[in-house]
DNA sequence: AGCCAGGTTTAAT
DNA sequence: ATTAAACATGGC
């Protein structure tokens, strides 16, 4: 299991970008850096730093802040140096998908004032941006991965196995790793992905659903094109992939905030602490106050959760 | 120590 | 159609 180092090439480009704003870059950026260790992403000395894939290459990006909170800029350096322009351009569509999404905040804002708990919220974590897995591919494995445990143990188990079977890059003496290939998971014994705290069945899902992307006999990235409940229909399709797992990959991997699980237990204890004084809730009561913020509903689950649970405190 | 954590499937009524 | 059991690890 020793796989090589790759060796970036020493040259590198630096580009800005711009997102909309308000975007606060260390609470987006930085959510990862909550939990000990949330591979691919690291977050460390204000530098945001994932290894990415533009076509069959491999590039670490560093990204920083060179702005404010209300007129952002971000400094992204990408080592190596990529040599064909159609590459810089999926490069820039890429890191405009994770940082600069097109996304309408100000029409949550505006809906988040008329509602005295989302507004408080809202006005202390102004800016924060989910920050979305670049590929759908990746975002349904975290889905699988996080079903049923607890986030820290699954973002634990999740980190496992992108160090055994994700590409490894060396840069400035530390190593990064690339988010596992739908090829690497398709080949992966279940036998031995398992050894990484995965039950034998999620094993068995990753690697079935990935040799089904790795064949080309599924097109994660052609979800992108469908209506949300096509999406759904098209996800729920695929082994170990079941309601909740479908809409969390529709809000956390393809931002379609106006979409959410609302039986999901994060959600749920989040909504009951900030709207029914901690009491258990049902997924009915959940879509009920969400459905206030309509069509950012999902917004506004990311947003109780990550001042409740997430936010770091003084 | 033991129970609950951002569920899903299979196999029983 | 509904319900129970099995599954894996981490944190309190």
């Amino acid at each position: 299991m020793n796989r090589a180092v790759h060796r970036l090439g020493r040259s590198s480009t630096r580009f800005f970008i711009y997102p909309e704003p308000p975007f606060d870059f260390e609470r987006s950026a930085g959510l990862h850096s909550r939990f000990k260790n949330s591979l691919p992403d690291v977050f460390e000395n204000a530098f945001y730093r994932r290894v990415l894939r533009v076509g069959k290459k491999l590039v670490l990006v560093s990204v920083s802040s060179k702005g404010t909170i209300e007129k952002p800029k971000l400094l992204v350096e990408v080592t190596p140096q990529l040599g064909k322009s159609s590459e810089n351009r999926m490069l820039r569509k890429l890191l405009h998908s994770l940082f600069a999404s097109s996304f309408d905040f100000n029409g949550f804002y505006g809906l988040a004032k008329r509602d005295r708990v989302m507004k408080m919220v809202a006005e202390n974590v102004k800016g924060l941006r989910p920050v979305p897995p670049p590929t759908i591919f990746e975002a349904v494995i975290i889905a699988i991965t996080e079903q049923q445990i607890s986030l820290n143990a699954a973002i634990a188990i999740r980190s496992r196995l992108i160090e055994k079977y994700g590409d490894r890059v060396m840069f400035d003496g530390d190593i990064f790793y690339a988010f596992p290939t739908p090829e690497s998971l398709a080949k992966a014994q279940p036998g031995e992905m398992k050894k990484v705290g995965l039950s034998i069945i999620k094993a068995r899902y990753i690697n079935e659903f990935s040799k089904k992307v790795a064949s080309g006999e599924f097109d994660p990235e052609g979800l992108r094109e469908m209506d949300d409940e096509k999406v759904l229909a098209e996800l729920t399709k695929i082994q170990g992939i079941g309601r909740w797992s479908a809409e969390y990959v529709l809000v956390r991997g393809m931002g379609r905030m106006n979409s959410l699980p609302a039986n999901d237990l994060g959600i749920q204890r989040a909504v009951s602490d900030a709207y029914f004084k901690g009491k258990r809730i049902s997924s009915g009561d959940v879509r009920k106050i969400l459905m206030k913020f309509a069509p950012y509903s999902g917004i506004a689950a990311f947003y109780l959760m990550y001042y409740l649970f997430w936010e770091p405190k003084l």
